[in-house]
DNA sequence: TTACAAACATACACGGATGTTTGTAAACGG
DNA sequence: CCGTTTACAAACATCCGTGTATGTTTGTAA
């Protein structure tokens, strides 16, 4: 109805992005219009469309507004591994289980790529942007045990790709499952998957480097 | 045009859904219409709509014509528990990640549930279709290990809940990821996904039962 | 203070998908 | 051989969501 001031506005775009984050959990990507994410951030569809292009251009907004807390991570992870690849590379894993799956709003987007939205051709771009964070990077995964082992990090007898694939899985598997079971009665609790990931590096022979 | 005698019918039924896992698979679920699929079957809505209540319901019976293949391995996996439960785990573990993932027709059914649709209110009853096949059933994996362990099967220190969390969380972020990746350069290939598995167990510390 | 542009609300045009109804020819049971 | 039912095709009615165009108000810079 009324113009309003840039911090207003900005308030705005962040309210329809909060509204789509609910409203595409609870009916899925496709299911929900662009209508209702504009009713629930209390705005019409005129302000969603002036601030996104369409419903896919939110998603990516979206997507983006949680990647940077993680990128941060991400780059912390990337320093430590310098000196502790393995330990870095389980810090990280660590960071994800933990605090991350902990975070509501990280919660919300995770689950809706994971579980709320189809993934083809055109989405495709924007998987990647998950994949760059975590979900994918096998091959930096790789080079990280590989690095490791030189130093005695890893059981001599497994192979980084292998070491690699496993850690992929198990995580991809432990952000699947969790994400699945919400409310306070989940099987599968925070704690429980920091046992995992902790038996994980345990396996694969981990101990912390020599200082 | 014709009415069809009822060999060609459940023939026409068949072509239907093969029709549906292709364009599911290629467009999404919620994407594809039954036009499409009508078309892609040699047929029109009217064929579909006959055999089928909707587009929901088409979803299901694609999922339980697989369903039934990986019943049979269930099956047989519970029989062999009897004697020696980790070892029947490990069997169908690597029975999914070997030959399952390898049968094409099942590949696309797993893809479509697994990443082309969305997963939502209603869809959540057919969910359990596949959960209870092996996505889930996290309740007996846990006291196959319980079993096993008792047994000696198994290391004596890992709590049956810890083993079963891995094993289901890993279970399913190889199917995750080895979905993702179709074609002949698949970056993770099938080999590699029993290594993993065969890894899992020697981690759990599992020996075969003694006779 | 005017002029412009930001930040929306409102209205419109459009297609596309769904579910249903009706038509119809052939199979099948009696 | 005939009525009934099966197995569809074709046509119909509707609705819903998207994208875009247009209108409106107000900060804001000159």
């Amino acid at each position: 109805m009324v113009r309003r001031t840039r911090e207003e506005a900005i308030q705005t775009r962040e309210s329809i992005l909060d509204a789509a984050e609910d409203v595409f959990r609870e009916k899925g990507v496709s299911r929900s219009s662009l209508e209702e994410v504009a009713r629930r951030a209390g705005c019409t569809r005129g302000a969603v469309y002036w601030h996104f292009a369409n419903k896919r251009d939110l998603l990516l907004a979206m997507c983006r507004r949680m990647d940077t807390t993680i990128a941060i991570h991400r780059e912390q992870m990337q320093c430590a591994a310098v000196d502790d690849p393995i330990g870095a590379l389980r810090g990280f894993l660590r960071y994800i289980v933990g605090d991350l799956l902990r975070d509501p709003h990280a919660r919300k987007v995770l689950d809706i790529v994971h579980h709320r939205c189809e993934y083809v051709d055109e989405m495709r771009e924007f998987t990647e942007i998950l994949d760059n964070e975590f979900d994918s990077k096998h091959q930096e995964i790789e080079q990280l045990f590989a690095c490791g082992q030189s130093r005695g990090q890893v059981r001599a007898d497994l192979s980084p790709k292998l070491c690699a694939k496993m850690t992929h899985s198990l995580l991809t598997g432990i952000l699947h499952d969790s994400l699945q079971d919400a409310g306070p009665n989940r099987r599968f609790a925070a704690f429980s998957n920091m046992q995992v990931v902790d038996f994980l590096f345990e396996s694969l022979g981990y101990r912390a480097a020599a200082a």
